[in-house]
RNA sequence: CGGGGCGUGGCUCAGUUUGGUAGAGCACUGCGUUCGGGACGCAGGGGUCGGAGGUUCGAAUCCUCUCGCCCCGACCA
C-alpha cells in the first residue's frame, strides 16, 4: 500500500475526550473516528488490525472445531421474552420497534437466537456435540461508554455456543476452548491471565475470563504469589482462618456514645482513637428479597456480588436514604447491627472484632462495646467481602493474594441448561429420553483485544505493534521522494517485499522527513526501512524494528532475506 | 440516575466576567526557499460561535428552553 493512495489521517493532537493510551493513540494513528458516543468507525488502519484479531480467532476456533455462522443483529422481542431476559437484562438492551410496532431489540449476545436456531433442527444425541460461532457487531447500551472501542456501545465480538448431550462433554469443550483461548491471546502477543469470574447477566455456573493486565483496566482480578489460583476479584475469595487471631480482651457491657456528624468508618474511628478493625459496618441493602442488612469489618469492604448470591437474590442495591430512615430510625451514617428488624448477613471477619464500635440506630449516635451474640443476632455468616492484597490464597497453604489490573478480552461460560430449558431446546439421548441441551458459551472482544494490545505495547512516541495484529509488516520510507535514485530503489524494494509476501506500506508522500518517521512511530508497524541517498550510495538501506532503539544498515540485495528473518524473530520473541 | 464541566474553522484552544459585528497555533491551497526526526517566507480559502426562542439599536457574550459531548460519583454508613 502507498500512504499517499491510503485513507490514512494521522493526528498530531488527540481529542480531548480521549483519556486512555489506547484510544488516544489510535484515534492519532488514523485507525478510528468517533461517530457517536461509544460508537466508532473504524478506518482502512483499524480494520486490518481488527481483520487481524478476527483471522486468529477464526483460525483457532476452525481448528478446535467450531463452525462459523452468522445471525442477525436485530433480534424479535419474542425469544426474549421466551428466555426471559426481557424483562431482567436491563437498559443495556436496546429495544426498538418496527414499523408494525413489533418489538425487537439489538443483540448484545446471542443465547435466544442460537438455542432458537438449534433447537429447530438438532433431534438426536447423534446430532452432537456442535459448536457454533460467529463474529458480529453486537450493542449494549452501556451507562457510560468511554476508552474508545474499549467499553463501546457498539463493538465486534467473537460469540460461540456449544451444545452437548452429557454434562461430562460441556465440560471436556469448555476445556478445549480454555485452551483454545490461550492460544489465540498468545498468538496476538498478550500477557494475560485466565481468571475465575462471576457469571453476570448471561447466568450459568461457572466460568473463567482472560485477562490483559494492564494499568487501565476496568477489572480487578487477585491473583495467588504461589500458586495458579486467580480471580476477578468479584469472586475471589481468601481463607477464613486467615483473618487473624480472635482478642483475648473480656467483653464489657453496651455503651451509647454521641458521634455529632461522625458518619464514615475512618471519622468514626479517628473520633474514638480506635482503629477501623475495631468497627463494624452495617450496610443496609434493598433486594428482591427484602431489605437486609450486611456487616462487615471496618477495614474491609462488601462485596455485593458475593452478597447477591448468599441472598440468592435477582437484584441487589444500596437502600435509599428513605429506607434506611425507616429501618434504622436515624439518617444513614448511623445504622448498626444492635436492634434492627431485618435479617442480618455477616461477614466472618466481624468474629474476630471483640467490643466493637458500630453505629446506634439513632442520630449522631454509635455504640460500643458490641459483641455478636450478646447483643445481636446474625442470621448467617460468610464469605462477603472484598478480598485485599495480602490475604491468604484460598487454594494453597501459605500463597498470598496480589491485586492486579486487567481488561476483559474473553470470556469462557458453561451455561447449562438455562436456556435450553427456558425455551424449550431438547433432543433425544441414546435411551430414547428427551432431553434439555447442555449449553456453553465464549466470547472474545475483538476490538478490545487490539486495544488491549496497544495498552500494553506502545511507548511515548506511538503504537508498538506485535507482528501478528500489525496492520502492516514492514514500513518502507524513501526519505526524499523527489530524488530519482531514492525513489527507484525504494520501488524496487517495494515490488521485492510484497512478492515475498509481506504487507507494505510506502510512505510515497513528498513530505518531509521528520513527518515520515513520527507518523512511523505513531502507527507502529514493526519493521522500518529507510531509504535515503546517504545510505544508498553504499548501496544500503536504514533497518530498524519498532520496538528497538538502533537501527542497522543492510545491503540492497539482502533486503527481503533480512526482512524475513527478522518478522520470523519477532514472531519467536513475541 | 446524581454532581460538575464543555459545545467557537478539520484538530487544540483564546474571546463570554464588563454585549459593539470573530481570533491564534496546527492542518489545508498556491508560489518560492528548504529537505534523514513534526522547516521558513509570502499570498490565500474555510466558521449558521451546538440548536430554538427571548432581552437589546446591537448577542459568541445576558435570559429561557433544548440537543450533544465529557468528567466524577453511584461498594458510602
Amino acid at each position: 500500500m502507498r500512504f499517499s493512495k491510503m485513507f490514512l489521517p494521522t493526528l498530531k493532537d488527540a481529542p480531548s475526550d480521549a483519556e486512555v493510551i489506547s484510544h488516544r493513540l489510535m484515534v492519532r494513528a488514523g485507525m478510528i473516528r468517533k461517530v457517536a458516543s461509544g460508537i466508532y468507525n473504524y478506518l482502512p488502519l483499524g480494520l486490518r488490525v481488527i481483520r487481524k484479531v478476527e483471522n486468529i480467532v477464526r483460525e483457532e476456533m476452525n481448528r478446535a472445531g467450531a463452525q462459523e455462522v452468522s445471525m442477525p443483529m436485530v433480534i424479535p422481542s419474542e425469544l426474549w421474552q421466551e428466555s426471559g431476559r426481557w424483562d431482567v437484562y436491563g437498559k443495556e438492551l436496546l429495544r426498538i420497534k418496527d414499523r408494525h410496532q413489533r418489538g425487537f431489540c439489538l443483540g448484545p449476545t446471542h443465547e435466544e437466537v442460537i438455542t432458537d436456531m438449534v433447537r429447530r433442527e438438532i433431534r438426536s444425541y447423534r446430532e452432537l456435540p456442535i459448536n457454533l460461532y460467529q463474529i458480529q457487531t453486537k450493542f449494549r447500551d452501556e451507562i457510560r461508554p468511554r476508552f474508545g472501542l474499549m467499553r463501546g456501545r457498539e463493538f465486534i465480538m467473537k460469540d460461540a455456543y456449544s451444545f452437548h448431550a452429557t454434562e461430562e462433554d460441556a465440560e471436556k469443550e469448555y476445556q478445549n476452548m480454555y485452551d483454545t483461548y490461550c492460544r489465540i491471546f498468545e498468538r496476538c502477543g498478550l500477557k494475560f491471565r485466565a481468571v475465575e469470574a462471576e457469571t453476570g447477566p448471561i447466568g450459568g455456573r461457572f466460568s473463567h475470563e482472560f485477562m490483559v493486565l494492564a494499568a487501565t483496566g476496568e477489572d480487578s482480578i487477585a491473583s495467588c504469589s504461589k500458586c495458579n489460583y486467580a480471580a476477578n476479584v468479584e469472586r475471589a475469595e481468601t481463607k477464613i482462618e486467615g483473618l487473624g487471631v480472635k482478642g483475648q480482651e473480656e467483653k464489657r457491657p453496651l455503651e451509647k456514645i454521641s458521634t455529632p456528624g461522625m458518619k464514615t468508618v475512618d471519622e468514626v474511628s479517628k473520633f474514638l482513637k480506635t482503629i477501623p478493625q475495631k468497627l463494624i459496618k452495617t450496610l443496609i441493602y434493598n433486594s428482591d428479597k427484602g431489605v437486609v442488612a450486611a456487616l462487615v469489618r471496618g477495614d474491609y469492604e462488601i462485596n455485593e456480588t458475593k452478597l447477591k448470591r448468599t441472598l440468592d437474590a435477582e437484584w441487589l442495591n444500596l437502600a435509599d436514604e428513605e429506607t434506611v430512615r425507616k429501618i434504622t430510625n436515624a439518617p444513614s451514617g448511623f445504622a448498626g447491627p444492635v436492634g434492627l428488624p431485618t435479617k442480618i448477613f455477616a461477614d466472618y471477619s466481624i468474629q474476630t472484632v471483640v467490643n466493637a464500635v458500630t453505629g446506634a440506630n439513632e442520630a449522631d449516635a454509635h455504640l460500643v462495646n458490641v459483641n455478636p451474640d450478646l447483643n445481636f443476632t446474625v442470621s448467617s455468616f460468610g464469605d462477603l467481602r472484598m478480598v485485599v492484597a495480602g490475604d491468604l490464597c484460598p487454594r494453597c497453604t501459605d500463597g498470598k493474594l496480589e491485586i492486579f489490573r486487567g481488561i476483559e478480552v474473553g470470556h469462557v461460560f458453561k451455561l447449562g441448561t438455562k436456556y435450553s430449558e427456558a425455551m424449550n431446546a431438547s433432543f433425544l439421548n441414546e435411551k430414547g429420553e428427551e432431553k434439555p441441551l447442555i449449553m456453553g458459551c465464549y466470547g472474545i472482544g475483538i476490538g478490545r483485544t487490539a486495544a488491549a494490545s496497544i495498552e500494553q505495547n506502545h511507548d511515548e512516541h506511538g503504537i508498538l505493534w506485535p507482528m501478528a495484529l500489525a496492520p502492516f509488516q514492514v514500513h518502507l520510507i524513501p526519505v526524499n521522494v523527489k530524488d530519482k535514485a531514492t525513489l527507484d530503489a525504494a520501488e524496487n524494494i517495494y515490488t521485492n517485499l510484497l512478492n515475498a509476501g509481506l504487507d507494505v506500506l510506502m510512505d510515497d508522500r513528498d513530505e518531509r522527513a521528520g513527518i515520515k518517521f513520527n507518523d512511523a512511530d505513531i502507527i507502529g508497524i514493526p519493521i522500518r526501512l529507510t531509504i535515503g541517498n546517504k545510505t544508498l550510495k553504499e548501496n544500503r538501506v536504514e533497518l530498524k524494528m519498532r520496538n528497538r532503539q538502533e537501527a542497522s544498515l543492510v545491503k540492497l540485495d539482502d533486503v527481503a532475506k533480512r526482512v524475513r528473518i527478522e518478522a520470523r524473530q519477532f514472531w519467536n520473541i513475541s
